[in-house]
DNA sequence: GTTCTAGAAC
DNA sequence: GTTCTAGAAC
């Protein structure tokens, strides 16, 4: 039961000072950022808002759904400011992943469709899906960049340009037409690739955010290497050069 | 949302 | 026989 309304709860804190470092990121008077509980990927962060007076209520912050149907202007205007302060967490994770890893990747901002906890929240989740707590097929349909259960929060800004009738159909956001993409087959976001099976599918991830780290590394050996040299074949002599002394 | 575990799938 | 999934949770 608690597990439920844990975000509630946070979003309500007086003082989330008083959090623990290991759930707190980042907050201000409006939003706060916390660590999800069991990330699905390496970073994983919730951006909250926090309700207050004059502002909307706690139950039109209830889900993406409820923020929705508020009145027009109100409902973009949190979006806004959500989107705000996940740029704010992107950036704070992007230098996470240069200090721990020596370079940074790409970094999802969005809403589930249909969501399992009690207040809205936004995910900001590094696109490894690399986690032990990604353990089944609904975990991770639910991140599929491109499935339609994970909605970008570029789409959901998107709909407010729409006609009048698009938006009000898609601010339904009915889980009968959500629900059944969880469970479709595990196919990789990246190769388009189908895996049989979690086992499969959490290996295929690990190679390849594997070989995205290759990439990054090559690239800024590149960089490194002189600009504008690296294809020339002056350059690629200086970098076998530089490699030959770095291997002995 | 998670944990647990029966029985399906291999 | 072991691995893996998916539904119940009083």
């Amino acid at each position: 039961m608690s597990t439920l309304t844990i975000l509630r709860r946070h979003a309500q804190n007086p003082d989330p000072a008083s959090l623990p470092p290991s759930v707190l990121l980042d907050y201000t008077d409006s939003y706060l950022t916390i660590f999800d509980a069991y990330p699905k990927a390496t970073f994983h962060l919730l951006v909250l808002p926090r309700p207050k007076d004059g502002s909307l209520t706690l139950s039109e912050l209830s889900g993406l759904r409820s923020l929705l149907s508020c009145q027009k202007k109100d409902a973009k205007k949190i979006l806004d400011e959500l989107a705000a302060q996940a740029e704010k967490t992107k950036e704070l994770v992007r230098e996470e992943m240069v200090q721990r890893y020596g370079y940074s990747w790409d970094i999802w901002v969005g809403f589930h469709a249909v969501p399992s906890m009690e207040h809205i929240h936004l995910h900001v989740i590094s696109s490894d899906l690399c986690s032990p707590k990604l353990k089944n097929k609904k975990h991770y349909n639910s991140f599929h960049p491109k499935l339609g259960f994970f909605l970008h929060l570029e789409e959901v800004l998107s709909w407010f340009e729409e006609e009048p009738k698009y938006f009000a159909t898609k601010k339904r956001l009915k889980p009968s037409e959500y629900e059944p993409l969880l469970k479709e087959s595990l196919v990789c976001w990246r190769c388009d690739r189908i895996l049989p099976n979690m086992p499969t599918l959490k290996n295929h991830l690990q190679e390849e955010w594997d070989k995205e780290a290759k990439r990054a590394a090559e690239k800024k050996r590149k960089r490194e290497s002189g600009p504008g040299q690296a294809d020339s074949f002056a350059g690629n002599a200086k970098k076998q050069h530089v490699e030959g002394v770095e291997e002995i």
